[in-house]
DNA sequence: ATAATACACGAACATACGTCCTATGTCAAG
DNA sequence: CTTGACATAGGACGTATGTTCGTGTATTAT
């Protein structure tokens, strides 16, 4: 269940800790030219190239085009600077009371529709329903991406997922490989999770079901990837049929 | 020593309201546009102007010239309107406790060998691993008899479980129908997960998977009910393969 | 040796973003 | 009425910042 630290370079290292440093001192993020002085590098091109990397291996996140918006998911074990009494109180404040995580159930997944979405990011509270959920299940620190749906009808079992379970996801639009995604495939037309591997000139979506082949798209641009599945929930509630 | 809070417009609050829920749902503050936006204002000096002074109250701080450098001070007490995760923190904190409950992980589940069973009831605390689980996705109250085990192998995937997920169970020898059971068949010596039917003379053993056919006991003596499952969850544990 | 790949640099580019200046309207005090 | 403080709008401007592309150099695979 631990993170898996696979490679990661001197200079990665080195990235991870300026931006855990620099957060809990400024409260924001830096920007990519300060990353890039933090290890010697002039380049920013350079910089922009790590930082992919560690968002490939699920350090960071960021968001497009916009500035300071490196969000750390892994802070390496090695803290000892607290400066910010805000950020330390708030960092307690969020693990130490809420261990029980309320995640909005967006709406209901169907192999035949997109999926739907949050409408935004604010509005965690109009959601009629949704599920809680202990904070030890989720991998993510960051509670913000995560929204939840309903599976509807068989058409997921090659996904291992039943009409009525509920899928937890987090919204991003990349993957990395061995993620379970939901993607929404153009020329089909359909919406499915499968487990996702890129392959040197093609996309391998494999279904979580072993005894079943995978699907390969060789059009990176058909296929539109909705979010990553980090939990499955079944509650059984005992049908008669 | 309190800050004084003295003439807070409504914009000043909406900004306020608007800077901590952006922040959190984000992790990185709005732009002044963005700030704009959200108090549908659409003079980005305005805007400059307001936070100038929440700045002069000593609301937040900024940074000059860097984008997103706004830090929130002091956030603005109760109003109902406080951002998610923090109200919902303090919503909960008195029944949080209670609302996660800790169940003792047994032991694993594979289709070779039968069930392992909590000792006693007792054992919850020398248990080494246990998962937690917001009350609300039971469907009992009686927490005591819930034990969870973790499936070994694919061999449960006509019972759409597969390798790694949890399973948690009440402890029982009895089942209606319609229930999911873990069942030890002597004749095959061998445990499995089915949905559980008494019919006229035989036993109806349906696989979760409608895909497959069921199974029939006609000796229900041969039959051994271990538990009924409550629930499933499966942890995506993005694995490359 | 050749090709492929990972690592690195720098510069050009587009734009997101903060700053600041001008104009307009409101309203209470002088 | 005038004055001035305050609230608001619009936009020009400069720069901070992320993105991209062309190029070069090792290192490894074929």
């Amino acid at each position: 269940m631990a993170k898996r630290h696979p490679g990661l370079s001197e200079r990665h290292r080195k990235i991870m800790e300026f931006l855990t440093k620099f957060q809990d001192a400024n409260g924001y993020s830096p920007s990519i030219r300060q990353i890039g002085d933090s290890i010697g590098v002039k380049s920013t091109s350079l910089v922009d190239y790590y930082l992919n990397q560690l968002l490939e291996m699920g350090y960071i996140e960021r968001e497009n085009r916009i500035s300071r918006s490196i969000r750390v998911l892994t802070p390496l074990p090695s803290e000892s600077s607290l400066p910010s009494k805000v950020a330390d109180a708030i960092r307690n404040a969020g693990n130490a009371i809420s261990d029980l995580i309320s995640i909005p159930i967006a709406g209901r997944i169907v192999a035949s529709a997109p999926l739907p979405m949050p409408t935004s990011d604010l509005n965690y509270y109009d959601a009629e329903s949704s599920v809680d959920i202990a904070r030890s299940l989720l991998p993510s620190r960051d509670v913000s991406e995560l929204f939840a749906l309903e599976v509807d009808g068989d058409s997921m079992i090659d996904a291992m997922v039943n009409d009525g379970d509920i899928v937890v996801m987090k919204k991003t639009s990349t993957a990395n490989n061995g993620d379970m995604v939901a993607v929404w495939l153009d020329d089909k037309d359909e919406t499915t999770l499968k487990y996702f591997y890129k392959e040197a000139k093609r996309i391998r979506l494999q279904p979580a079901n072993p005894n079943m082949g995978p699907i390969y798209v060789e059009d990176p641009k058909s296929l539109r990837i909705m979010g990553k599945v980090v939990l499955v929930i079944r509650q059984i509630k005992s049908v008669a049929g």
